[in-house]
DNA sequence: ACAAAAGTGTTAGCGGTACACCCATGT
DNA sequence: ACATGGGTGTACCGCTAACACTTTTGT
């Protein structure tokens, strides 16, 4: 397309993603291996150069369909820009990076040269990409306690043990599913499809199916600290 | 200075500030008044093109510094990127915007054609600006619950009464000095100086003056839900 | 009958707001 | 003495973790 590279000081822009899936029980992120040098051999983010006209979010949406054939994005997010001088060997370039999340139940066809590794675990990853994955996780951890975000993670529909199984892979600590089916509840975030699924050969009582009930995200518990006066009470809290 | 407008397509990348200060009881943001177009006559933020060999921060600071002489910044982090095709006449441009704090204490000497707004009643202004002057305020609120960012609002020393009133202007509501004391001295923000203010003409308990106990950001109070197990407990939690 | 897994009830504790009450100072 | 503003003590409440207990299935 449009790649002016080869230019000195103004290399073009580029839009990357930290694509993150619970896979296996692991929070796994999507990366590419470099044929090429700089860092030939070495694991990267998916992504490119930013095209003329169109928008950043726009831009790695297409990039990811086109490239390592990610559509399913359940939900992307803008994490932050970076542009130290020194981050490109042989000129400086800027990067904005994502975060994008694959539900659980999606398994994307991915070319041969790219690969899902434990975000806990990574791989040796050129530029600063190791840096962006740990932003992303930072993020996603961070949202699981007090966004909706978790519907990025799941399947549609998923049993209470099931989900507590992505958030303990996404937070890295057990979640009990007795106590995270009431906080979710409460918040409104999932509910109740009325169906349930058979109990496995061990016996043990059929499991409830719930779904989230909203499909973008929303935040449902605003920190808990330095309310507005008055919020305690239920009635008639200011909208903001 | 190098407004190097009328450019066609490929501009260079700008980096942009939100820079934050409590003036008069009110959170207020500076802007600056364009002279040319486009958006003659409105207000836009302050920054310009990135360098050629710079960091983002390290440019926004530097211009800061330049251009408006505020080179008191308690506290600098990045915002956002915005690259929308069409948030710029004349040609993509695209924006990393940063927010900055300056201590209520400090009164940086600014040009004529720069002001101090209320930020919760901006005047009329170009691009995406309000936008990310919204983005900043935000952020502001939220990490004023969770970290100890009140550090970069407030002077070096303070009575409880002057700090609730910096929390009332940034968050738009009251906050009880009383309760904050407490909250802020459990979780370690601050701490007692020894010293106090005399009481004023009209009496009163002379106040005690207290300071931050760190000078950059912490996370204080993480989300207070979905604590890893064992949080409950004081012996021995996991650090991260 | 028994084991296994899901879901409910209940308790305890933390953290925050609200508010009454005490403290120190000026007039 | 009294007014004024700062600081402490305390009650209450929401939220969550922990855990015992009940429910529903397969063998």
């Amino acid at each position: 397309m449009d790649d002016t590279a080869g230019r000195g000081a103004r290399a073009g822009h580029e839009v990357l993603a930290a694509v993150l899936q619970i896979r296996s029980g692991r929070l796994s992120v999507l990366l590419w291996r470099r044929a090429r040098p700089p860092f030939e051999g070495a694991w990267v983010l998916p992504g490119g150069r930013l095209g003329g006209d169109e928008g950043l979010g726009e831009s790695i949406r297409r990039q990811l369909a086109q490239k390592v054939d990610v559509r399913d994005l359940a939900h992307l997010e803008q994490l932050e820009t970076r542009g130290a001088p020194d981050r490109c060997p042989g000129g400086r370039t800027l990067a904005t990076a994502y975060l994008g999340l694959v539900p659980a139940h999606i398994e994307p066809v991915v070319p041969a040269d790219t690969a899902w590794h434990p975000a806990s675990d990574l791989p040796s990853m050129g530029y600063d990409h190791a840096a962006i994955v740990h932003s992303g996780r930072r993020r996603l951890r961070a949202k699981l306690s007090y966004t909706n975000i978790g519907f990025a993670l799941a399947p549609p529909e998923f049993t209470m043990s099931e989900l507590s199984g992505y958030y303990r892979a996404a937070l890295g600590h057990d979640v009990a599913a007795t106590n995270l089916r009431r906080v979710l509840l409460r918040r409104g975030q999932i509910e109740e499809t009325g169906r349930s699924v058979p109990s496995g050969r061990s016996g043990g009582r059929p499991a409830a199916l719930c779904r989230f009930r909203a499909p973008r995200l929303e935040v449902t518990d605003a920190c808990a600290v330095l309310r507005p006066p008055g919020a305690a009470r239920p009635d008639q809290r200011p909208p903001c």
